[in-house]
DNA sequence: TCCTTTATAGTCGTTCTGACCATAAAGGAG
DNA sequence: CTCCTTTATGGTCAGAACGACTATAAAGGA
């Protein structure tokens, strides 16, 4: 049967709609050929870099299951709505945080065990967000709570949202080698230290100043320097010359994880 | 509200599963926190290398809409099933191919734009798959035929295949670099040079033979000799060493495409 | 006025890469 | 049987890239 659509058998069933509970079975006399109705959610694994830290933003449960427990932000997609708008939209609706034009989305990918939500079959699109210093989260929408939260620093989240994070950091660590994600995590203008430290962050491994450095200005369209621009303030040691994000959106040759070299 | 499961306020309406037609716009009186119904569906890209070119699955659509275009190989997740299961079931449907043992199956991305489909709300997983020689297909389920077709060699396909087709091709080529995902491409024992064609096909860009091998072998894991083999039919040069697919999950370091090195 | 801290420049030896050339071992044409 | 073509495999060599390291510059704090 193809793809994004019923064929001719398979017409959409008014009568049939059946929303399956728990772990879902074929209802009796049921098409396998016609339209089944799921719930589409998204789940969002945000990642930010704070006080030289990865963290995490995670809202607490109010209901069951999972009640009190921490999980990923996320929520249903409306009708009228893509993944991606659904993402952002649940976004700002649970952190308060309007400002959302700084924060790189990505898919990850979508999570459809039959058995992933207790209650109904639930197929969630998750995504990995990158942003530069976001505000503190405010807490709205149907989340109780929502924070920043160390990577790493906190017990088993609801559902497979474990699962989900571990993923999500997977795939940016990952992408951190070869494309020039990293100043997604920056504001427009930053120092090379500071995108040193993404990487270090991320990776969770400390890297050769002198090398990295001489590394990311060798790689056209990474990084470009901001015409009259050296920092001052609050730095200890000597005022850091200000780059900013190039067009090159990946890098060649890679920016490789010391712990592949073996 | 969070994630994969409906809130308090958010109970399964059982007499509010619209089934949005045409462009979804949210129903009157909807309550945007509760569940909405869609239809899911998987789409495959299903690559192989059969006579030097890389070749696609298509099916032949022939129900309206995009009756009588070519169009990827998929159909409806069933209630119980996840995406993958969902793929492999009806790929073996669609084909009249039954094993499906050696073929690797990966999420690509979901596709869930409101108007992907002119008839209903369908949000579709998108996978990659690729196999060694497959048999031809026998165009069985609602697929009114299967065909292997070189890609490139096809006018547009139905729906956003094409974007889903051409996401696939990008998504291989950048795995063949960083990962040993060319061989799945090939049978369990196979010589170099048809691994350096597989890299050569996918990414359509002559390699130097000598320079391929050191790399290959220079990489642990990648590919391992088998003991006593060596090949001798129908070749009509110097017979070649075979080699089976090492233990290795990634390449490091990885082996780029040329282009890239500008 | 040191001392510490951070940024930046440069060195040096190893490894990797791309562009070659050379040889070995098969089948086919004459 | 003898070239000739084809494919596999082994090797060279110069330049680029990389990791480890040293040195200098420019700031703030003790």
């Amino acid at each position: 049967m193809n793809s994004s659509v019923p064929e001719g058998d398979a017409t959409v069933p008014e009568g049939n709609a059946v929303v399956p509970e728990g772990n879902a079975v074929v209802p009796e006399g049921y098409d396998p050929h016609a339209f089944a109705p799921f719930a589409v959610t998204v789940d969002l694994a945000v990642f930010t870099v704070r006080d030289g830290a990865l963290q995490v933003l995670l809202v607490e449960r109010g209901q069951e299951p999972y009640a009190g427990r921490w999980a990923l932000p996320g929520g249903f997609v409306l009708p009228a709505e893509s993944a991606e708008t659904a993402a952002r939209r649940e976004l700002a609706e649970e952190t308060g945080i309007s400002d959302l034009s700084g924060l790189h989305l990505e898919q990850l990918r979508t999570y459809s065990e039959p058995d992933r939500d207790p209650r109904m079959r639930v197929v969630s699109v998750a995504f990995a967000a990158l942003g530069p210093g976001l505000p503190e989260p405010r807490g709205g929408g149907d989340a109780a709570r929502a924070e920043w939260r160390p990577y790493g620093t906190f017990g088993a989240l609801a559902f497979d949202h474990d699962v989900i994070l571990a993923d999500a950091h997977e795939r940016i660590g990952a992408k951190l080698e070869y494309s020039c994600l990293a100043t997604s995590f920056l504001p427009p203008e930053f120092t090379l230290g500071e995108l040193q430290q993404v990487y270090e962050t991320v990776w969770g491994t400390a890297l050769d100043r002198p090398n990295f450095r001489r590394k990311v200005l060798a790689t056209p369209g990474f990084v470009e320097p901001v015409p009259g621009g050296a920092r001052l303030t609050g730095g200890r040691g000597k005022p850091a010359a200000l780059y900013r994000a190039g067009t090159a959106g990946a890098l060649h040759p890679p920016l490789l994880r010391p712990e592949g070299r073996l």
